[in-house]
DNA sequence: AAGGGCAATATCATTCTTGATCATTAATCC
DNA sequence: GGATTAATGATCAAGAATGATATTGCCCTT
């Protein structure tokens, strides 16, 4: 499923074009970004719920030079599952 | 952020009352929840990722009795960051 | 406006993901 | 459709999530 498929079921509820469907989709991706930028947690009952997170992992690997590296610490989006989605 | 704010988002961009971009919102949801059901992955590029992986864990624990619990094998939704909400 | 019911929290050991990078695959822009 | 560019897979070690359950908090339906 891709960013069309989202864009299809708008059109099905209005009379609108593949391209603003389109654009209502960007908005709101653009929107829950925004939101986990702000720090702030994203909560659809039933479907699922997305934090952010500080990161703390400290170490990766090169995987040509086979050696560790240091990661920088930063922010992490947190996903849960909600109750709709546990048992699929 | 809740699901009230993304249907605010949907009524920006038409004329629709907000029981009407909540019906959209919810149907945009029972089709990604269809598509996770189906072991179909989602795809959002410059957003996010979502795929069904098998769930491997077998042990949990229970906090009252403080004792280890089997966990019956199943499926679980994998969640990972697109480009633009790698680094927030 | 408000109650019903789902989500968050804490707990601990085992299992799994994170993280950089290059090549390959595929979503999205035009 | 073609071209562009993001996502996936692989690797390994350390850090983090999973999982059940009751309670608290608050989203969402009536």
């Amino acid at each position: 499923m891709i960013k069309n498929d989202i864009a299809l079921e708008i059109e099905k509820y209005s009379d609108f074009n593949r391209a603003k469907s389109l654009l209502i989709v960007d908005a709101i991706l653009s929107n829950l970004k925004k939101s986990l930028d702000n720090d702030e947690k994203i909560e659809i009952r039933g479907f699922a719920s997305f934090r952010v997170v500080p990161k703390k992992s400290g170490f990766g690997r090169d995987i040509r030079k086979k050696k560790q590296i240091r990661i920088k610490k930063g922010k992490r989006i947190k996903f849960r599952s909600g109750q709709d989605l546990k048992n699929i």
